[in-house]
DNA sequence: AACCGTCGCAACCGCCGAATT
DNA sequence: CAATTCGGCGGTTGCGACGGT
C-alpha cells in the first residue's frame, strides 16, 4: 500500500479523511505539499489536493447527474472538446473528475462515441461518432428543440463584436444536435481554440453559459 | 452458492506551465 | 537566468459492486 517514498496509495481512510479536513481547516487550502510534514498523514500533495477537490469539499455535489446536467455536459464537451476542468467550471457544484467520469461513463454511450485508443489524437477529434445512434442526441425527448427558442430567433446571428471564431461558439446555440450534426459541429481544431487568450475566457465568463442554459 | 464478466468511480500517473528559490 | 517546487490538467488504471449464468 505504500509507495517507495513512504507515501501511502489508495482508497482513503476516514481517519485520513479527518486528518486532512482539519489540517484544511486550520491552515485553509494550498501547500499541498505540507500537509503531509505537519499532519504526519502519509499521502503525497498531489493525492492530498485531489481528494480535497474531488470529495471532500463542501462545494462537490454527491449524487446522480440531473438531465439538465447532462445537456449541459453535452453542449459544453460539444463546445470544449476534452477540457474537463473549464465544463467544470460551468457546472455547478461538479468536479472536472466527476465530470470526466460521466462521460466517459455515461454521455459517451448514450452518444455513441467511441474512445480512439491513441493518446496523440487528444481532444474530442480522436472520437469517432458511431452512426447507430444517429439523431437520439441529446437524449432527451423533453428538451426543446433550439427552434423554439425564447425569442423566438430564427437563423444564426452574426454578432460583429466578436471574433469570427467566437460568433461561430455563439452561434452553435442553434445547432441541430443529432449525433452527426455533433460531429459536424467539431469544427474548430484544439489550435483554432486558445482557451488561455484572455478574450475567449470573458467570452465564456461572460456568454457562453448563457446560450447554453437558454438551449435546454 | 460460486464464479465470471462488466460497470462505475476514486485515485494515480505523467506531463506541463507558473511560481519560487 | 537556471533549477526546483508546486499546482493543475487530462488520460488511464485499479478495484469494489453488481448482475448474469
Amino acid at each position: 500500500m505504500e509507495g517507495a517514498n513512504g507515501y501511502r496509495k489508495g482508497l482513503w481512510t476516514v481517519e485520513e479523511d479527518r486528518i486532512l479536513m482539519d489540517y484544511i481547516r486550520v491552515h485553509g487550502k494550498g501547500k499541498w505539499n505540507r500537509i503531509a510534514k505537519v499532519t504526519g498523514l502519509k499521502r503525497c500533495g498531489k493525492s492530498c489536493r485531489l481528494r480535497w477537490m474531488n470529495y471532500l469539499s463542501p462545494s462537490v455535489k454527491r449524487g446522480d447527474f440531473s438531465q439538465e446536467e447532462d445537456d449541459l455536459i453535452i453542449r459544453l464537451h460539444n463546445l470544449l472538446g476534452n477540457r474537463w476542468s473549464l465544463i467544470a467550471g460551468r457546472v455547478p457544484g461538479r468536479t472536472d473528475n466527476q465530470v470526466k467520469n460521466h462521460w466517459n461513463t455515461h454521455l459517451s454511450k448514450k452518444l455513441g462515441i467511441k474512445k480512439h485508443k491513441s493518446k496523440s489524437e487528444g481532444s474530442s477529434q480522436a472520437q469517432s461518432i458511431e452512426a447507430k445512434e444517429a439523431h437520439s442526441m441529446p437524449s432527451n425527448p423533453d428538451s426543446k428543440p433550439p427552434s423554439e427558442d425564447k425569442n423566438g430567433e430564427t437563423g444564426p446571428e452574426v454578432r460583429e463584436d466578436l471574433p469570427r471564431s467566437m460568433t461561430m461558439l455563439a452561434n452553435t446555440q442553434d445547432m441541430e444536435m443529432g449525433t452527426e450534426d455533433y460531429e459536424s459541429s467539431l469544427w474548430f481544431s484544439t489550435g483554432d481554440l486558445d482557451l488561455n487568450a484572455p478574450s475567449l475566457m470573458q467570452f465564456l465568463d461572460g456568454h457562453v453559459l448563457d446560450f447554453v442554459w437558454d438551449g435546454l
